[in-house]
DNA sequence: TATTTCATGGTTGTCTCCAATATATTCTGA
DNA sequence: TCAGAATATATTGGAGACAACCATGAAATA
């Protein structure tokens, strides 16, 4: 009765497919290291194996899933180590992503920001955590926007995809916040300055301090391991009766 | 029953599909814009559709080639601006890679690297392209793995594969490897100093110059299209809209 | 000439086989 | 009792057939 979200885009159904399950991932459905089966899979999305499979092949070069040899496919692990590699990766193209958009945005652009960033600064004051994460996202986003690059938007998009998990699970802390508004401030003012250079490198650390309170926030909740060990053990198979097989 | 490369590897198939394929792409056997027919590849290949649809899956989240709906995969074009956007998002990546070396590389792989320059050296002296080119390559990949953070060596091979294209058609000028050797000089010598900072600039720079060198070749030999306009038989399909925020 | 209709080839999605492999279970011998 | 071998079972990998759908271009019509 579960249609794949009801969704008859025009788009075909592999895709369809990767985008339900990159979803399941971020927030947490399909937990990191949970062994992925194609036959359940199957039923639950109500789709055959084959735009499955070719669903699971996308995620895996996306880096969301690990192929197992003939063992199909395994939700990628979440280890503190990666988390911090993809910031480390991350905070330059934010910088690259600043520098270019001080040297080729436009005044309206600018003005535009500002406007985004205002109405950020009274989510901020009026404690609205979710109205301000809302539109952080969404000037970082117009910053990579108005970089004029497809290539470096499209590959921050397909590294963040893999820190959103992260930032689901993590909840910063009042102190970070408010840093994180004041380094804000510096970020438009450079922006408005035209000083790409300063830009750059303002964006630069405004990714390495949120990672380490990703990091942190991540840490005291236990929602990841400190190394990225794989102690975990593989999910219990379920006991499934197979019910009246004659043989 | 031959199969596609006699390869009996313990790999799947459809990743030594995608492997084949990519080589293809990129030596040219399958030129940019080309229409890929799925009847025609498997029976080159010798596979079924199967692997060939899933390695076609992954390709295409690549940016090898683009799916499109219901009509198969064409090769990803390969334009101006895309050659030069991706050289800009190498270029951070690079530099990144160098301060990250410099900080992580102990003093035994730092020798190694003036052993790998010096042969490389050599063969500028000796006037052997291939084998400077060939050294090139593997300085600048031992740089990336000193670096010691495997996401970022995934993201700058994921993008080096669509360049190598490029690469492949381009032939630079005798002064441009002048000069290229020159900063060579200057980059060891950062790395010996431990100046971090600096090789990463230096690496920006000479990944800057590359490209610049790179596209000159390709707009002298006539391999690429000028403006990544499509004259071409298809329409030009990425266009994202620029102020319009949903996702 | 412009528009509509229609035939065709290619892709997409589904299904059914079968082989190869990994995992679980049972059996055997010390 | 327990380790290791042998067997059984489940799952993935791959091949191929089939139907449905879509894009495209040619033919027919106004």
């Amino acid at each position: 009765m579960t249609k794949p979200e009801e969704a008859p885009d025009n788009t075909s159904l592999h895709f369809r497919v990767a985008d339900i399950l990159r979803d399941k991932i971020t927030y947490g459905e399909l937990a990191p290291r949970m062994r992925l089966t194609e036959r359940v899979l199957c039923e639950e999305l109500n789709v055959s194996r084959t735009p499955l499979r070719e669903a699971l092949k996308t995620l895996a070069s996306e880096g969301l899933v690990e192929l197992l040899q003939n063992r199909g496919a395994m939700v990628t692990a979440m280890t503190l180590a990666d988390t911090a590699q993809t910031f480390e990766v991350l905070s330059v193209l934010e910088g690259l992503s600043g520098e270019l958009a001080c040297a080729r945005a436009d005044e309206a652009a600018v003005a535009g920001l500002r406007q985004l960033h205002e109405a950020m600064g009274a989510c901020y004051r009026a404690g609205d955590r979710e109205g301000y994460f809302e539109l952080n996202q969404t000037i970082h986003a117009r910053l990579f926007l108005l970089a004029g690059n497809p290539v470096l938007l499209a590959t921050h998009d397909k590294l963040n995809l893999r820190l959103r998990r992260a930032r689901y699970f993590a909840n910063v802390s009042q102190s970070r916040w408010d840093s994180a508004m004041a380094e804000h401030e510096q970020i438009m003012a450079a922006l408005e300055a035209r000083n790409g250079k300063r830009l750059r490198l303002l964006l630069e650390e405004h990714i390495r301090n949120k990672c380490d309170s990703v990091i942190a926030a991540l840490l005291s909740s236990g929602a990841i391991r400190a190394i990225g060990s794989s102690a975990a053990p593989l999910p219990a198979p379920k006991r499934r009766e197979a019910a009246g097989r004659s043989r």
